[in-house]
DNA sequence: ACCTGAACACCGTTCAAGT
DNA sequence: ACCTGAACACCGTTCAAGT
């Protein structure tokens, strides 16, 4: 009540985009730019605008705060995300593109997963997403509030998913070598024997190819789960 | 390679628990207590000093840099969940009570959601609970990689519902009244009919009971889903 | 209409110096 | 063994002043 929260969706941008100066394209760009390169810790307002040779404070003319410009971004990731027309696909197969391209677009873009806990997303590409996955779960024959129980299931497992994947490639395995990662696992599982046998069935294997493996048997679970609901 | 990560979790404490000075214990109920309050941005060294009535830097001698510090903080929320003994019970009903278990911790160190995406789950409490969890998979019948499968897909349920959930609390619905946030919601909605009906339909019902309905009816849906892995 | 630089109130972390 | 304060290299944001 007393702090008003402001979303940029919600509020006319300043300057209407015909004007000389920069434009919120540009400066959305060069900030994803710099996140794809060196992370949420990587963008700061300051290196914003030497990219941008500009005032690190000229930003503001365009953005009333950084957490607008990182929702402009986010959105921009949303973008990335193919869903096929529901009209015209069985919905299963619509869940299916979905979640694959929706994870893409997340391991592309790292820094979207710590997005993910502090903003919302409110902005039009997510949107557009959200209304086409709901339209196929009317299609397939939800009503109802259960149309967004079945999106809300199907993106929190996308999510919920991708999220620890990209914590595990940027810090362990990004950083540690393969070797040293091993003897670190074997020490914290020490004592865990559910934890050591997962650790010797896993450790021949590609770890990526791995996770691409677990990310559809858990899908294939979660829309047969889905389904039984619409039978039950 | 040229970066080391170093978790908290694969190197031994500096000081053994016996010294005369603080603890370390003692220092991360105080930086919990800070989170609970202030959240994640509410936590920084200075503030934590002050609570501790020491010098900032003294932390610096029981801890080498602020990320182990969440990760203490961190390992420390998952000791809130509970997981019934895999040998005494059906795996659906450990799974069911993990998850509404581990959805509560959430919702009350809402912070735990900023930090899942960014270090990994290495702690000693993060470890019972998956290794509860993995046992139980295992007497459900499921073998090798199955069995990772299966708790990535449950935990994954559980931390991408739950990860909005807490957005949504923190920023809209904890800042906005009610009918801005209608407002603001049917704005962003124009244009969207799935969306318009959505709306409509969560209108007249408490948000709150809602999203714990979704989050049973999706819950199910996971379990019904990894259930038909076992028989197909 | 758009941009600038100085200034404010913060950060995490290092390190020599103290007890 | 433990704690301190000064210092370094940063932050996001405000605002009066410029063009």
């Amino acid at each position: 009540m007393s702090r008003q929260f402001t979303s940029v969706w919600t509020r006319e941008p300043r300057s209407k985009p015909a004007g000389p100066g920069r434009s919120r394209e540009e400066i959305v760009k060069a900030a994803i730019e710099l996140l794809d390169a060196e992370g949420l810790t990587g963008l700061s307002m300051r290196k914003l605008g030497a990219k941008l040779m500009s005032g690190a404070t000229s930003i503001y003319w365009y953005v009333a705060t950084k957490d607008e410009l990182l929702e402009l971004a986010y959105d921009e990731v949303w973008s990335e995300i193919t869903v096929p027309d529901p009209d015209e696909t069985h919905w299963r197969e619509v869940a299916s593109v979905l979640a694959h391209s929706m994870r893409r677009a997340m391991l592309n873009h790292p820094w979207s997963a710590d997005l993910l806990g502090r903003l919302p997303a409110l902005g039009p590409n997510a949107m557009n997403v959200s209304e086409r996955m709901r339209r196929a779960f009317r299609l397939a024959g939800f009503a109802g509030a259960d149309i967004d129980f079945a999106g809300s299931t199907l993106t929190a497992y996308i999510f919920g998913m991708t999220i620890p994947e990209i914590a595990w490639e940027t810090t362990v395995e990004g950083v540690w070598d393969t070797t040293a990662a091993q003897a670190a696992l074997a020490k914290v599982a020490d004592g865990h024997p559910e934890l050591m046998r997962a650790i010797e069935t896993a450790a021949p294997e590609d770890p990526r190819v791995m996770r691409a493996m677990a990310f559809d048997f858990g899908l294939v679970s979660v829309l047969d789960g889905l389904e039984r609901r619409l039978t039950a």
